[in-house]
DNA sequence: ATGTTTCTGTGACTTTCTCACAAAAATTTC
DNA sequence: GAAATTTTTGTGAGAAAGTCACAGAAACAT
């Protein structure tokens, strides 16, 4: 592992820098379930993920939940250190999805490190926009997409993500994904079923008609 | 009009880069109407508004709209020139609402300063920031809350900007800003008049209970 | 083997959206 | 100024999605 990998403009950086973040960052490692982020409260500092699967996503008063973003291998996570960028006003929880091995560099330290090197200011700027590009494909499909073509999605891209077409998740997590109640999941999923797409057991969603899957999302 | 007005970080700046800021500028006016940004296509540059309001929206292949956020007197804003920021994937289009003044950095002189100055990349970052806790803020509107709360939120806000109770649109328009169709906009407006809230008449909505309007958001 | 928990299924009802069309108000044309 | 046109609003009927309440089935625990 180098550091480097994480860090395309590794090379723009002074010898200084570079050492202040090999010298700072924290190897961890944290089992699938565990709440990395709670919004506004803690502020561990930028992660950058060396294994295992991260989820972020916002709830509602009543409990409900969507998912904002996956973040995987090689990705990195600046929202677990929101409270060094004041502007964000919004609050994310990071859950750990798949059991994980990452550096955490400490908020105090990055931001030290992004206030004297525009290199750095400008890949963190780079990360948000990508960030940012993957909310706003979520709202586009939030708003224009219907159900059906949205589940349709889902299951593909989480059997991509999975490498598999036997998918292990509850009904009610796949809302919980989603962002709407585990009724309309379940219904969907059997008309799914009836319409010969997937087989249906419980605990798993297995995709037997890709292509007509595929199809829905014309 | 200072430019220092639109950059707190004026002062970190060196002479020179000041220099490049002030000389660059380009002055522009723009009626109501105008289309300054159109997707991922054109690329003028950063806004530095003087004056009149700017609207950021997204639209649906079938013609339907939603608000992202609006711009206002010594706002700036980034996403006329999101060419320069390559992981900006998503296409807004920016629309002049009220004729107005504003300043313009050509994309690639900005860039060029983004690269060179921390401060720039830093503050480039918390509008970023900014306009990324607005959207969160529609993404949780849109998830979570039922329609009549998010038009009595609308209607309040309009009323607001406007510093009128007498709103001079037509429902067509709120559903463009709101994302939904014009007809639920007609019927849930009909319901808020049944109640007393506001008073119809072709293209104005009137305020005639502000307090009722805000208890329906709790 | 029995009790408990988790997961799925379903009916009835509400909210929001869609489609189709019509009436009313304002604007334009003659 | 009357008639035609455009813009705005109104509404019914039906579909899609979300809500609520409850029940049955499968897996797990003692």
């Amino acid at each position: 592992m180098q550091f480097s990998d994480y860090f395309p403009m590794w090379n723009k950086l002074t010898t200084e820098q570079q050492q202040k973040i090999t010298q700072y960052a924290i190897h961890k490692t944290a089992k699938a379930g565990t709440i990395l982020h709670d919004g506004g409260k803690d502020c561990l500092g930028i992660l950058l993920i060396h294994s295992g699967q991260l989820r972020a996503y916002i709830f509602s008063e009543d409990g409900r939940e969507i998912t904002l973003f996956r973040l995987f291998e090689m990705d990195i996570c600046i929202f677990t250190a929101s409270c060094m960028m004041p502007n964000i006003q919004f609050d994310v929880t990071i859950e750990v999805e798949k059991d994980a091995q990452f550096w955490v560099i400490p908020a105090d330290v990055y931001k030290r490190l992004m206030n004297e090197s525009a290199p750095i200011a400008n890949y963190t700027n780079d990360i948000m926009s990508s960030r940012f590009s993957e909310i706003m494909w979520l709202v586009e499909q939030v708003m224009w997409k219907s159900f059906d073509k949205r589940l349709a999605d889902f299951l593909l891209k989480e059997s991509l993500i999975e490498d598999s077409l036997s998918l292990k998740i509850t009904h009610e997590k796949i809302a919980n994904h989603m962002g709407t109640a585990r009724e309309v999941v379940t219904r969907m999923l059997r008309y799914f079923q009836n319409e010969g797409m997937v087989k249906l057991t419980r605990g798993t969603v297995e995709i037997v008609d890709e292509n007509k899957l595929e199809q829905m999302l014309e």
